[in-house]
DNA sequence: CATATCATTGACGTTTGCGTTAATGATAGT
DNA sequence: ACTATCATTAACGCAAACGTCAATGATATG
């Protein structure tokens, strides 16, 4: 009871709970996304504080960028991403991967669905890089090409500025 | 008008205009797509038979699967899309990049135009897969830790399943 | 304690990117 | 000429991913 006064009005260094405005400050998403990702299962309900304010953890941060990359940079939608945080909830569940109190072959089914999650996600993002690699090399043939165009557009119009006619 | 005959029921071979249902099955879109492609401005309107069905040339193939490779990969809307596209019509409109026809300012305006573009596009490119092989980076790190982990698991469960208890 | 700022939960609105009829016409095969 | 298949426009529908109030309460500050 000494340390719960403590902890309701000040924050303390060592317990960086964070409130959402903060949170969206961070991560570059609004307070509506927030509560919105939450309302779909993406992020776990935070503690509240006694008003009701939610109380956010690093953890917490981590998961929302983690949200914005798969979003960003492989294009998965709300739900797909859903599934795999889901499975990330999993490795929360295991921070002590060997608690005895589950029985091992369930323990060893989730680092196996772990697993194939973390597999899945790379395979999608190795796909995608490979598709975007050729894009890449077509890109640059193209800015070559053009930047010799130009350059000839270059020369002739030097040379009709020496001879202007009419 | 003796070949305008041959036009009209024969696509002829070396003049392989194609149909919106074949367009949509090479190219894996809808035809409502396609139509609505047209509609935003991200593809020009195409030519017409004289029932008024679309014939669609192989650059506008080309085209639409530009127009895909930039949404998938690269994640941009229709609307940047659309400002991309218009740059490559330009382009088009370059064929003969030495038309005389266009006083030589123009013409270096509009090929300045294109490199931008271009160059745009590949930072963009660039940009996401930096990222990408950060992220990637990270799940192979995660996937050797996971397979440990799991592997620690199994030795643990033959030693269990050696002797078994109550 | 007055006030400014932060938060809360609804609930309805908006934009994007098409899907889905519906009613009708064109083309191709027999 | 009949029929199957392909197309046309127009219009309404819809899910995703939030934005934007509105009405209200909580917390911090001078």
């Amino acid at each position: 009871m000494v340390d719960k006064m403590a902890d309701q009005h000040k924050p303390e260094p060592d317990e960086p709970f964070l409130q959402i405005g903060e949170v969206a400050d961070r991560t570059g998403v609004t307070q509506r996304t927030l509560r919105f990702y939450e309302e779909r299962g993406l992020l776990k309900a935070p503690v509240r504080m006694e008003g009701g304010f939610r109380l956010y953890s690093e953890d917490d941060v981590a998961r929302v960028e983690q949200i914005k990359r798969l979003q960003t940079l492989l294009g998965l939608t709300l739900a797909e991403i859903k599934e795999m945080v889901e499975a990330e909830e999993v490795k929360e569940e295991l921070r002590a991967t060997f608690r005895p109190d589950l029985d091992i072959e369930e323990r060893v089914r989730r680092v196996t669905r772990r697993l194939e999650v973390t597999e899945r996600q790379h395979q999608i993002i190795t796909a995608k890089m490979d598709a975007m690699l050729d894009m890449k090399r077509e890109l640059e043939e193209k800015v070559l090409r053009t930047r010799s165009t130009l350059a000839d557009l270059e020369k002739e119009r030097k040379k009709l500025l020496a001879k202007p006619k009419a």
